[in-house]
DNA sequence: AACTAGATGATAAGCTTTATCATTAGATGC
DNA sequence: GCATCTAATGATAAAGCTTATCATCTAGTT
C-alpha cells in the first residue's frame, strides 16, 4: 500500500463507522507531505494548521490523531520528550526506529529489518500479538558533548537545567 | 558493580555536589529491594514510602529520582503509558528491553546483546556518544485478543475506550 | 560549633491530554 | 435532493503528571 488517497481514507473510516471529515483529510495531507523523518506533536500540527490559515481546533487535532493512530494511518511515538509524536505509519515490514539527542532532542531515523525480525520473534514467542516495535537510542550529539558533557542517564530539564548548576568535576 | 551500599552512593552523589540524605537513601532501598522485572513510576514510589510510614513529600519522590536518573543509579523509562517508570541501572552490557500490553498495560523484560550492540554500532555510526538504547515492543495478550480485538496501531484510552464503543465490522 | 550551599516540604503553576456538551455536518436510504 | 440518524466539531473546563517557588531545615566542611 503506497499511501491513502481521500477515497481510500474515506472507506477505511467508515469502514469502523468513522466520518471523513475536511479537518481530517487536511491533517492526512500535512503528513503526506512532511519531510521524510519527520514527527508532529499535536501541539505542532496545530500550528501548523494554524499558519496555514485552516481553522481546525485543538480538540479535533487530538481526536485525529488518536483516530488515524487507531486505525493504523498514524504511528505514534515515544521520544521522551514529555509528549507524544505522530508520523504516518508504513506497512510492517517497514518500520524504522529512532535515535534521539537528549540535550537537543533532535532526531534521526534508521531501519534495521533485524530489530523488527528480534521483535517479532519475540512476541511470538511469548504468544503475543505484535503490534508495533520502536528502537529508541538516546545519545548525546558531538556539540552538547563539547559543552562538557558525558554522562550515563539525564533526560529533559534534569540534563539541561542541571548541567549549567553544575558542570563536571574537574 | 553489584548494586550501591550507602557509602558509595554518598560518595558518588558528593562527587557532583549532591547530598546523601535519608530520604534518598530510603529510595534507593526501594529500588534495589523491588523484584526483578519492576518498574516505578513516582506516585506508585510515593505511595509505597507512604505505606512503609515514611514521610517524604513527593517533590522530594521527583527530585530524587531525577538526580538518581543524572548520576546513572536509575534508568527511566518511557512505556507510553502516560507517565514515566524508573528501575535500578545497570552497566551497560546488560541493559534489559521491554514487551509491553497496550490493553492492560502489563510489561514483561527480556535481555538482549543484539540490540545493544545494534544500538552501540548506529549511535557510532553517526559519531554520537550513546546513553541508553531501548527496544520496547507494544504487543496484546491473549486475553485482549479474545475480547474482539486484533489491530494495528491503538493506544491508551484510545484503544479502551473505542472498542467498547465500536466492535469490529462483523 | 559555625557556616555555606544543597535538600526538603507545601503549595502554586505549567503543560499536555481528556472530558463535556451544545451545535454542526457526514453518511445513508428514500 | 431531502430527511434522518449519528458522528464530528469547537469552546471550554477539568484532569493528570511534572516542574517551579520559597521559606525552612540540614548535610557536608572547616
Ligand atoms: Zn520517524
Ligand atoms: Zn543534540
Ligand atoms: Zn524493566
Ligand atoms: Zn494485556
Amino acid at each position: 500500500m503506497a499511501s491513502h488517497t481521500p477515497a481510500s481514507l474515506k472507506a477505511l473510516l467508515n469502514q469502523r463507522g468513522f466520518r471523513l471529515t475536511p479537518q481530517r483529510q487536511t491533517i492526512l495531507h500535512i503528513f503526506q507531505t512532511l519531510p521524510q523523518g519527520n514527527h508532529l506533536s499535536a501541539e505542532e500540527l496545530h500550528n501548523i494548521l494554524v499558519a496555514q490559515g485552516e481553522r481546525i481546533s485543538l480538540s479535533t487535532v487530538y481526536r485525529t490523531l488518536h483516530v488515524m493512530a487507531f486505525m493504523g494511518v498514524l504511528r505514534e511515538l515515544e521520544l521522551a520528550e514529555g509528549h507524544k509524536h505522530y508520523e504516518l505509519n508504513s506497512p510492517d515490514p517497514h518500520q524504522h526506529h529512532h535515535l534521539v539527542c537528549v540535550q537537543c532532542n533532535r532526531t534521526l531515523e534508521f531501519e534495521s529489518d533485524l530489530i523488527d525480525r528480534i521483535g517479532t520473534k519475540q512476541a511470538e514467542a511469548e504468544g503475543y500479538h505484535l503490534l508495533d516495535c520502536q528502537l529508541t537510542i538516546y545519545i548525546v550529539c558531538p556539540d552538547a558533548m563539547q559543552q562538557g558533557w558525558s554522562h550515563s542517564l539525564p533526560r529533559d530539564w534534569v540534563c539541561n537545567r542541571m548541567m549549567q548548576m553544575r558542570p563536571d568535576p574537574e
